[in-house]
RNA sequence: GGGUGCUUAGCUCAGCCGGGAGAGCAUCGCCCUUACAAGGCGGAGGUCGGGGGUUCGAACCCCUCAGCACCCA
């Protein structure tokens, strides 16, 4: 093995072989168990969140696969209509060509040879994180299969009446052109204004002042309000007002939505550019007015003057105008919050149109049911609580996009606008008997890609066909997701899965954080504090991450900023830390909290566990290749420490199953962090030495520890396996023959569980005795100052018979960890020589001046540990000396704290005495 | 306005059913000891956001105040 670890030099190798072999299909032996991977964007690239979430369900995969269940992590990728189709329209844009110029199938076509050229980018990036999934079932949601699936739901539920065409108002990207969902719309605080307009009441008699950060919105407004109880404005509800610049009467009315301290506590309502306002009209029966076309300008229905004229524009005059009109009272700036598109970054228009809707008050109730009722079961739970939220508030879910990347509506209208619903024309045209001289119109428009995403637990398994796949794994065991898409995807599939298969998609969902940067801020591409997980595996140079992270920026003038903080953030680039290391890190963070600060520390800190690991498999393998394990028979010695480590390793790989069973992988790692580093290697590669150099071991001693050696490595490899992939097979192909395990791969291995028979606590008593002893040498050792290699004698005394026969069983071992030249026993009353003192339980251990220690420094050193002791003491005995706690505390913790108290005392007495010697001498 | 969380060491976070405050990183001292300097050994560092209550006992339960974050409107 290379003396230093080097990732880049086994994983791609290790990866391409499972894919090769097929290890990641079902097995088709055992339990199912199926994770379906939330599909991410065809076309997009893996960002952190995606890391992370991959790295938590390729564990859960990887470990209930070696547990033998029969496990299908499903592949695929989602069409991502909006985002897809900009791309590929900004390609043609280069070549100064709109979509329209090519028309619709030809672009289309455009779209798929786009997909065919960069689709692959991110399964490839999900491979170089070691990501288990079957790819030989990988589906896209625009698949022949996920298609018809996804028509056939639109059909059923339109014929159900769930589905219906309506209008109502939706989130409109003018820029785009199309309705967007509430997830694509980011809304932030601005800086605005907060204009002040005065209304001349109908009858002549004064003004009412409304306020507003949208004035142009005015000549849609068909109503004011106020608040009912505000004495202000009780005398004018019912009158009517003049719209300025319109000229049109408008009522005034009174609704509790209005909030008397904002403003001047009359509010203009506009119920057809509002989302507020539009409730309000609703109660009021008023009439909506539409005054902005597709693309926000002023339509028709404004006074001649302000027609055509873009919204911004528009304010410009309607305020220039009011203001000529002695009209405006006043402007304040104002921070208000503003929609603004995810991908246009345009602001968000609430506009009304014509869309498609799904239904959703009758989906909802069953899908509160199913969490209710525990059928399905949010980790960690309290995220039911805003599921609830959601569905108990639900809106109808507007399904339509004005774009063409997509699933078409399978809808045709007929001349006279008539809608028909159906497979396809002839379908259609055959059901309702229509002439063929009838022409037929197809819908314009797509889908929603959160529509066919909802099917994604089904339709990847073959539905609407009753396919084997479908009854094995459905429902599936976990969702893995974000909080973010509870509302977007989780609930929804919920809602289908129960409409369609009649049983929830999933049985549990777990909930992860979100990642942020190391300043606690959410990673984004035009905040330019996005990392690629690539780029930590990898390296990467200080200039190409700045470079990176500052091309194609939405707002370029942003750049500066962003390279500034990067050079600040990594001043020398990032370096190579290996897939293993960056999903040790995703696992340690993976609390139940819902921020996950990423600091690139951690990952260092876990590129270094991992080449403790390497390393002290290139000890156990210089110690053991080529020599008897004892496989081949012979006498086998179990130490003492061999006896410790087993049982240690019981302990942890019972941790770790329940750690991974409960979704705590912070505990799991932390689990596998402490073994490997401060038993294994700290302790157990070091007691294994003597044993191995010193010529009086006996052979079966040797075979022992060889075994131990081995046994114990093979099996935390296979612990490691699910956080660790890569260089826990690296090394498990040269270590299992030594252990005499035989298998291709470690993948495949049977996980790990606790053998209660290896568990020994007279070991671990005995370790623990062993480690008090070695610490409280190096103890003084360090802070005498004595050189480490320096050989020491140490004298004992006031130990019990057990200290006596456990020192004798262990001499060799505390002899050459302790670099000691020697171990004598004191008689109790003997007079000791003066030495520095450390105490293990009642026994002292002595190590003589003789030169060597600065008699102060050892005074002074007890005086502050004696310090720290009485404190201690003295809380202790506060504690017993307290009736109540003595009379209502459980006896066993007053027991406790009894022995604590008196372990103290003990001390306190010979350290004490101790001191005092020191001093008289 | 409604909802959900968070506040523990310099930083990022664990802390189970209420019973002696923990980890990683950073920091300080000594050490290139033949698995590992990406390391070894040892140390320092906390009024558990403030206040109040329940309790023999509170980081943990209850109330309250402050600050922060997110979601919905």
């Amino acid at each position: 093995m290379d003396k230093t670890y080097d990732p880049k030099a086994i994983e791609q190798r290790w990866y391409d072989c499972w894919e090769q072999r097929g290890y990641f299909a079902p097995s088709g032996q055992g339990e199912p168990y199926c994770i379906m991977i939330p599909p991410p964007n065809v076309t997009g690239t893996l960002h952190m969140g995606h890391a992370f979430q991959d790295t938590i369900m390729d564990a859960l995969i990887r470990y209930y696969r070696m547990r033998g269940a029969d496990t299908l992590w499903q592949a695929g990728t989602d069409h991502a209509g909006i985002a897809t189709q900009m791309v590929v329209e900004r390609r043609l844009a280069a070549g100064r060509k709109t979509r329209h110029d090519l028309g619709r199938d030809a672009f289309i076509a455009q779209v798929w040879e786009w997909k065919a050229q960069s689709g692959g980018t991110i399964t490839r990036q999900l491979r170089r994180m070691g990501a288990s999934l079957d790819w030989s079932r990988e589906r896209f949601t625009m698949d022949p299969g996920l298609s018809a699936a996804v028509q056939e739901v639109f059909i059923r539920l339109y014929e159900e009446g769930l589905i219906y065409r309506g209008q109502r108002l939706v989130n409109w990207d003018p820029v785009l052109r199309t309705a967007v969902s509430d997830l694509e719309v980011i809304s932030d605080e601005e800086n605005g204004f907060l204009w002040h307009i005065r209304y001349p009441l109908a009858d002549g008699g004064g003004d009412l002042v409304v306020a507003t950060t949208r004035p142009e919105t005015m000549l849609g407004d068909t109503a004011v309000a106020v608040h009912p109880d505000d004495e202000r404005y009780r005398r004018l509800i019912g009158l009517e007002v003049i719209l300025p610049l319109a000229g049109r009467r408008i009522p005034i009315i009174a609704d509790d939505y209005v909030d008397p301290q904002f403003g001047t506590g009359c509010l203009k309502i506009t119920p057809g550019h509002d989302f507020n306002d539009y409730m309000v009209g609703q109660r009021h029966q008023l009439p909506l007015l539409n005054i902005f076309t597709p693309d926000a300008r002023l339509n028709d229905t404004v006074p001649e003057r302000y027609r055509g004229l873009d919204r911004y524009e528009a304010r410009k005059r309607v305020v220039a105008d009011l203001e000529e009109a002695g009209l405006l009272e006043s402007v304040q700036p104002h921070k208000s919050m503003i929609p603004r598109g995810d991908r246009s970054g345009t602001v968000i228009e609430p506009l009304l149109t014509d869309q498609w809707f799904v239904r959703t008050a009758p989906l909802a109730g069953p899908a509160i049911a199913a969490v209710k009722t525990g059928r399905i079961k949010f980790i960690p739970e309290n995220w039911d609580k805003t599921y609830y939220e959601w569905l108990n508030h639900i809106e109808d879910w507007c399904i339509s996009r004005q774009i063409w990347w997509g699933h078409r509506i399978p809808a045709w209208y007929d001349p006279e606008g008539k809608v028909y619903v159906g497979r396809s024309e002839a379908d259609i045209r055959t059901r309702h008997r229509l002439a063929p001289e009838v022409a037929l119109r197809q819908d314009e428009d797509v889908l929603d890609t959160w529509f066919s995403s909802a099917l994604w637990p089904f339709s990847t398994l073959g539905w609407p066909e009753q396919t084997q796949e479908l009854n094995t794994f459905y429902p599936t065991s976990v969702l893995v997701t974000g909080f973010d898409i509870i509302f977007f995807w989780v609930a929804r599939m919920i809602m289908m899965g129960l409409k369609f298969r009649h049983d929830v998609p999933f049985r549990t969902v777990y909930i992860h954080g979100l990642v942020r940067d190391a300043d606690g801020q959410k990673m984004s591409k035009s905040k330019g504090n996005v990392l690629d997980p690539l780029d930590i595996i990898d390296g990467i140079a200080l200039e190409d991450l700045v470079a990176k992270r500052t091309t194609g920026l939405m707002q370029p003038q942003l750049a500066p900023k962003i390279e500034k903080a990067t050079r600040r953030q990594f001043p020398e680039g990032i370096r190579p830390h290996g897939a293993d290391a960056l999903r040790f890190t995703f696992a340690a963070l993976a609390t139940t909290g819902r921020d996950i600060v990423f600091d690139l520390g951690r990952v260092e800190g876990y590129r270094n566990f991992c080449n403790k690991l390497w390393n002290a498999a290139r000890y156990v393998l210089l110690n053991t290749e080529g020599q008897d394990t004892g496989l081949a028979g012979g006498e086998v010695e179990a130490s003492l420490a061999d006896r410790w480590i087993l049982s240690r390793l019981q302990t942890a790989v019972q941790e770790v199953n329940t750690a991974v069973q409960n979704y705590r992988f912070d505990q799991a790692a932390q689990t596998l962090y402490e073994f490997v580093w401060n038993e294994y290697c700290d302790w157990y590669l070091e007691l294994s030495k003597p044993v191995l150099t010193q010529a009086e071991s006996s052979e079966a001693a040797r075979r022992g520890a060889r075994r131990t050696l081995v046994q114990v490595l093979e099996t935390l490899l296979r612990l490691a396996h699910p956080l660790m992939p890569f260089i826990t097979e690296e090394i498990w192909q040269r270590v299992a023959p030594l252990a005499g395990v035989r298998g291709d791969t470690i993948m495949l291995q049977p996980f790990p569980l606790p053998d209660r028979s290896q568990l020994d606590s007279a070991a671990v008593a005995e370790i623990g005795w062993l480690q008090q002893v070695l610490l409280g040498i190096r103890r003084i050792r360090a802070e005498m100052d004595i050189a480490p290699g320096k050989r020491l004698p140490v004298l004992l005394q006031q130990g019990s018979a057990e200290d006596r026969q456990r020192l004798e069983r262990n001499r060799a071992a505390l002899l050459s960890l302790g670099r000691l030249d020697s171990m004598t026993w004191l008689e109790d009353s003997a007079p000791a020589p003066e030495a520095a003192i450390a105490l293990v339980g009642e026994m002292k251990l002595l190590i003589p001046l003789a030169g060597l220690i600065d008699k102060e420094a050892e005074i002074a050193r007890l005086s502050r540990e004696l310090d720290k002791l009485r404190q201690e003491l003295e809380r202790g005995e506060a504690k017993l000396n307290n009736v109540d706690f003595t009379g209502r505390a459980p006896a066993q913790v007053v027991e406790k704290e009894r022995a604590r108290v008196a372990e103290i005392k003990a001390a306190v007495t010979r350290l004490d005495e101790q001191l005092q010697r020191m001093q008289r001498l």
